[in-house]
DNA sequence: ATGGCCTCCTGTATGC
DNA sequence: TGCATACAGGAGGCCA
């Protein structure tokens, strides 16, 4: 499942083959992904050059010539493949953006939770009030402090790992990442996200980061589905120290790893290190 | 404004 | 072995 590391890497991964390339033809897949594909727009990006590739949250951004944007959002289960255009298509291959450079970017979606998005030059100018008016700030930038974070989470009671799930409170979080962060500053994920101090917000902010970075430098998390952009894998999974792994012990103390669900979703923790 | 829950989808894992 | 069911999750929408 694409979080913010596995786009940060794609990302970096396709830079070098997609900079000053030509889109020179497109194909979509008659089935939709969560939105439908806009089908008449990316028709529209034959012949565009690519010039710039970016990430927002866990949203790829493909910046072509004449200032639209091209966004992919992969799901949970989407790869981002390079091929050459003459590989076999797989099943589950939703586009194909043919380059001149003789490659083939297909996304992949098994489940289709993905989206794929056009903006036009306009609305690419616009996208922070637009397409990501709602999107939070991104926990890599350092404009995003502690001090915002505490404040944006005074009152509110929903558990800490519920908002740091949340992509309006901060970009680019998922399940894993969320795990880690709270499990490396013993905090619970029940616990109500006003409590937290300045302190706590410090160290997790702190830690979260540290994690993050440490998952691109590996490569990402390799979790079913995710593959880098040139197919290989990333190592960071072994890295987890609660996520998936209910029921082993804890590396600091040795106590069971329970599993719980927060608002719907599994949570990973240790009881005796992370406490309410 | 807030927070909880539902929906989309299908491959994989589990249970009988 | 084979079938049926549960489960995983990002984001947006709905409702209390």
């Amino acid at each position: 499942m694409p979080e913010l590391p596995e786009v940060e890497v794609i990302c970096r991964g396709l830079r070098p083959h997609l900079i000053q390339s030509t889109i020179i033809d497109v194909h979509c897949s008659d089935k939709n992904l969560r939105v439908p594909l806009p089908r008449t727009a990316l028709r529209g990006l034959i012949g565009q050059t690519i010039t710039k590739i970016s990430r927002r949250a866990k949203y790829l951004l493909i910046h072509p010539a004449d200032s639209s944007l091209l966004i992919v959002h992969l799901g949970m289960s989407g790869r981002l493949g390079l091929f050459q255009a003459h590989d076999p298509l797989q099943r589950h291959d939703h586009v194909r953006w043919l380059l001149n450079n003789g490659l083939e970017l297909r996304p992949n979606d098994p489940r289709r939770f993905g989206s794929v998005h056009m903006l036009s030059s306009e609305q690419a100018r616009n996208r922070k009030q637009g397409f990501f008016h709602s999107c939070g700030p991104e926990p890599l930038n350092k404009r995003t402090t502690a001090e915002l974070l505490h404040n944006q989470a005074q009152g509110r009671k929903q558990a800490i790992k519920t908002l740091l799930m949340d992509g309006r409170f901060i970009a680019g979080i998922g399940n894993i990442y969320a795990n880690e962060a709270l499990f490396a500053t013993r905090i619970h994920p029940g616990k109500p996200a006003g409590s937290l101090s300045l302190a706590n917000w410090q160290h997790l902010l702190g830690k979260l980061q540290a994690i993050l970075h440490n998952a691109i430098a590996c490569g990402g998390s390799t979790i079913n589905d995710f593959l880098g952009a040139s197919g290989e894998s990333g190592y960071f999974q072994v890295n987890f120290k609660v996520y998936g792994r209910a029921g082993k012990s804890c590396s600091s103390c040795g106590q069971e790893i329970q599993k719980i669900q927060t608002s719907g979703r599994t949570s990973f923790f240790c009881p005796h290190c992370q406490q309410k």
